[in-house]
RNA sequence: GGCCCGUUCGUCUAUCGGUUAGGACGCCAGGUUUUCAUCCUGGUAAGAGGGGUUCGACUCCCCUACGGGCUACCA
């Protein structure tokens, strides 16, 4: 049988990475069986849709790499995609199970269901309608035929009819087999009142009608496993395999991951920006690949030590054996390393090409930003991380006062005067380490008070790329002019 | 509360009855870079607890504890 499997999300808002991660192990598990992936929008809660979500969930998963092979944006032959475009299919199957007596029209008030839940729960008990007090309910199994015709005319929902005394058996490949007792189970509402379809009923339909053979979905969706399968039995379909994923949890604390903790830690929950609301991955300097291979090791794992793997071999390697049961905790610090090992493994020119980088380059002239970009690649572990790295583009705005102190009691002013002496006479920059490290020998200077008053000149502070690199970058000028500065204020704190 | 799922270093994980319990992030130390970062080397650190089963349990079973999820005319 082909694999067809299907990333399934509400378009309730931007996408959390949680559900990145679902969608990825869907798309993982599709290309290393040669399957199809599917891009489902489950949009039938028309309260919580919000506008302009589809759009960034097919963005998210274009950027990410995975574009579907399905979907609404691109068609197919097992449309429409949306489910909001398919009320007539959920109709017409609703219509069966009703015929089958396997589901029932319910007439009850949100006042009726809302008191019996109070009732139920100050007796410290579930509520649950179902066998042992459906009967007791407004619905198609207690009023008459003729009511029931004229109760159709308003507003109604349609219930599933679960039978009492039975032991459903599930099976997840990765938990594996799960029992659940019927009698604890809901008569779950397939149709709503206002005709669309629950996630229970549109899920099961959509994917029989669009055959799909593997549903893999978050951990969340387990405890109502039992009943998808009731209703793949009212059907007499065979329900495809089920994988469930374990949970992203918070990076300390309890719970799941939320964008609470992405605000207050100050790291990305989200693939892409959503307007001011949400810090994206994409925005705060991450490479797809590295954002991805990121997320394909929470709750997955190769077997072997290797850690750091493109899109390509992800879809080569992947294996349902190596999908972890427990959740995972967020750690945006690894999240960071892998990121800069992808960085580290790009040409500077690829490099170049990211309007993030560029942007961050502005400043810079134009035929030396690339060389600034090369000599400042390997510290970065995010592309913003770029604007922190090359602040020596700057003249600096003050010079650390201790450094300063130490050098001025070794005589760091004759040294630096000494240096722009033979800066001014230095025709190529590039060569300057040539000259100044024998003159310093010749002269009995200290290296490291030579290398340090040049830094505190040029930079203000001892961090930065190596010295004479610098040099090269900046040109004869703006050195002559910072260790001039630099003389001045040291001449001014003697 | 009820139901379901889970539990190996701080974190992500390897181990599929017999290992000095391995790797990675982080952290610490050393080296390279006369700076910082990168990079390299080394170190630190784990089987929730209690019962079984077995010649032998991290690994299989049970109980407890803890964690997570579900318990909507939301997905």
């Amino acid at each position: 049988m082909e694999t067809r499997v299907r990333f399934a999300p509400s378009p309730t808002g931007p996408l959390h990475i949680g559900g990145v991660r679902t969608a990825l192990f869907n798309y993982l598990f599709a290309k290393k069986n040669n399957g199809v992936f599917i891009l489902r929008v489950e949009d039938t809660d028309q309260n919580r849709y919000v506008e302009g979500s589809e759009a960034y969930i097919q963005q998210a998963l274009e950027w990410s790499g995975m574009v579907p092979d399905e979907g609404p944006a691109n068609g197919g032959a097992f449309g429409p995609y949306r489910q909001s475009e398919r009320k007539d299919l959920y109709e017409a199957h609703i219509q069966k199970l009703i015929a089958k007596g396997k589901a029932y029209y319910a007439f009850d008030s949100a006042e009726v269901l809302a008191e019996a839940r109070k009732n139920a729960e100050a007796q410290g008990e579930t509520f649950r309608y179902g066998a042992h007090n459906r009967m007791r309910f407004s619905n198609s199994l207690t009023w008459s035929e003729e009511k029931v015709k004229a109760a159709l005319e308003g507003d109604y929902v349609v219930r599933l009819k679960v039978a009492p005394g039975n032991t459903i058996t599930v099976t997840d490949e990765i938990r594996g087999t799960i029992h659940q007792e019927s009698d604890l189970l809901d008569d779950k509402i397939l149709m709503k009142a206002d005709g669309m379809p629950t996630y229970h009923f549109a899920n099961v339909v959509d994917d029989h009608l669009m055959q799909i053979s593997t549903v893999i979905r978050g951990e969340e969706w387990l405890p109502s496993l039992p009943i998808h399968q009731l209703l793949y039995d009212a059907f007499g379909w065979n329900a495809p395999q089920f994988m469930h994923l374990p949970l992203i949890l918070k990076p300390s604390g309890k719970g799941k991951l939320s964008k609470r903790d992405g605000d207050k830690e100050g790291f990305p929950v989200f693939p892409l920006n959503w307007g001011d609301a949400a810090v994206g991955f994409k925005e705060s300097g991450f490479l797809p690949e590295g954002f991805i291979n990121y997320l394909a090791l929470l709750g997955w794992n190769s077997g072997t030590d290797q850690e750091i793997f493109s899109l390509k071999e992800l879809e080569g390697l992947f294996s349902v054996g190596g999908i972890q049961k427990g959740g995972a905790r967020f750690d945006y610090e690894k999240a960071r390393w892998i990121n800069h090992q992808h960085l580290g493994a790009m040409q500077v020119e690829e490099l170049y090409e990211f309007d993030l980088i560029k942007e961050q380059l502005e400043a810079v002239a134009t035929d030396q930003q690339i060389n600034v970009l090369r000599v400042v690649k390997e510290r970065m572990a995010t592309l913003t991380d770029l604007a922190q790295e090359i602040t020596w583009m700057e003249d600096p705005q003050g010079y650390d006062e201790a450094i300063v102190q130490k050098l001025l009691s070794k005589g760091a002013t004759e040294v630096l005067d000494q240096i722009h002496a033979l800066v001014i006479k230095q025709t190529d920059l590039q060569t300057l380490k040539e000259t100044l490290m024998p003159w310093a020998k010749e002269n009995e200077i200290n290296t490291g008070l030579m290398m340090q008053s040049l830094r505190i000149a040029l930079v203000g502070k001892l961090a930065g790329p190596d010295v004479f690199l610098i040099c090269s970058i900046l040109g004869k000028d703006v050195t002559l002019n910072r260790i001039a500065k630099a003389i001045a204020f040291f001449n001014s704190k003697t």
